[in-house]
DNA sequence: TCCGTGCGGTTATAACTTCTAACGAACGTG
DNA sequence: CACGTTCGTTAGAAGTTATAACCGCACGGA
């Protein structure tokens, strides 16, 4: 069997030289967006030259596709830790996310921020993401559902493949969606610094919008 | 008095060619992202050669900076439109939203999409963006306001500079930066293309956090 | 009407970028 | 020890933004 740590010691190297890569493209990214990373630039900085990359990515674009991976798994990973440790709480999976974009806002633009028209993202990133959403819908089975059910909720009755079978009821698919897009909502805008000028506080913002999703008031 | 339109025949056609330059981004834009933005071949299209551009334009920068100018442009002008012939209605401003947004999605992520580090808008944009969220203020003091106040709107009692004077209470202010956050949400998410492999229909989350929005339900 | 200023467009050039191709050296495995 | 894979190099093609220098024509004042 093939064991995916160590095998020969080219591989190690390998690894290592792709990881050092990654990281210096993470703090490329992080200060000057994804927009400007330069291929260029990190072999400058590792001290080799130019096209000695091609030999670990298949271009710019394979690169970034890494990156985008590496998030997803990073976000997965810290939403998975979390509902472990706090027995798949909403709240704690809210600040959860909201630290983890804070941590780092180009990679979660890397994620949640404006496509590339014509880019496919590979199937195992969905794959990871349905992940992410699998343990958001456990925190939002847990929580009382109440009120008649929605035109949308009906909706929802019909359109949940995308639970890949998770038993929740349609009101915890609701909640799910308007857990994620609620928050994406003031995130976004609150990385993006578009609360910047106005004075208000996006952590409160932030609160209140959580408070309104754990709340009694179902959508 | 200097009249803003067709003084000297030199200026209409600066102002012509400024225009078409303007229209050869926009539709470049659309089909590969404001990233794929090349002047070079906005030039060839044009049928003349490269550098002509900086005639018109003091570089990329400059031009991508005019080109959020119209954008936000565009969507005060939609949305005062739509408010003056609903009178004011906030599911209409939904929709006339969702509607600007759908006609171009790169253009709403010219607004409201992954910014750029360094970048700083140019001021008279924060301009008509606040006057964008007037004319939603306008809209959401008309809502009835019931329920409590909540800690947000005791925060937003505080800060409300934003509201550039407008006399609105603090539960309409909250309800203004809801409607925005949420529509935000749910918009980015769809434009994005984060819902297409989910089988739900977009048009319907959106409908349903409207009449959340909408309804009696406030905060 | 005529003439000069200045504007618009050109080519050339520099400094970047991604990416391919060909070559040499070093490493590790048989 | 020798051979072969792999790594890193330099060279080069095809792009990009942007600046500089130059030329001609059109516009506007006299």
């Amino acid at each position: 069997m093939v064991n995916s740590e160590a095998k020969t010691p080219r591989e190690r190297y390998r690894a290592q030289v792709r990881t050092e890569i990654k990281q210096r493209a993470w703090e490329q990214i992080a200060t000057a967006g994804a927009s400007a990373l330069s291929l260029n630039a990190i072999a400058k900085q590792m001290g080799m030259s130019g096209p000695a990359l091609y030999r670990y990515f298949g271009g710019r674009d394979d690169l970034i596709t890494e990156l985008v991976r590496d998030a997803y798994r990073s976000l997965a990973d810290a939403f998975r830790a979390t509902s472990e440790a706090s027995g798949a709480d909403v709240t704690a999976l809210a600040h959860a996310l909201r630290a983890w974009a804070l941590r780092d806002p180009q990679r979660y633009f890397l994620i949640y921020g404006t496509p590339v028209p014509g880019y496919q993202a590979p199937d195992d990133t969905t794959a990871i993401s349905s992940e992410i959403m699998a343990t958001l819908l456990d925190a939002c089975a847990a929580l009382p559902s109440d009120g008649p059910a929605t035109p949308f909720e009906a909706h929802l009755e019909g359109h949940r493949d995308w639970a890949a079978g998770h038993p929740a009821p349609p009101a915890a698919l609701h909640r799910a969606l308007a857990f994620w897009t609620r928050l994406h909502g003031v995130l976004s805008l609150e990385l993006a610094g578009h609360f910047s000028g106005m004075g208000i506080d996006p952590a409160q913002l932030f609160a209140a919008e959580l408070d309104d999703l754990a709340g009694t008031s179902a959508t």
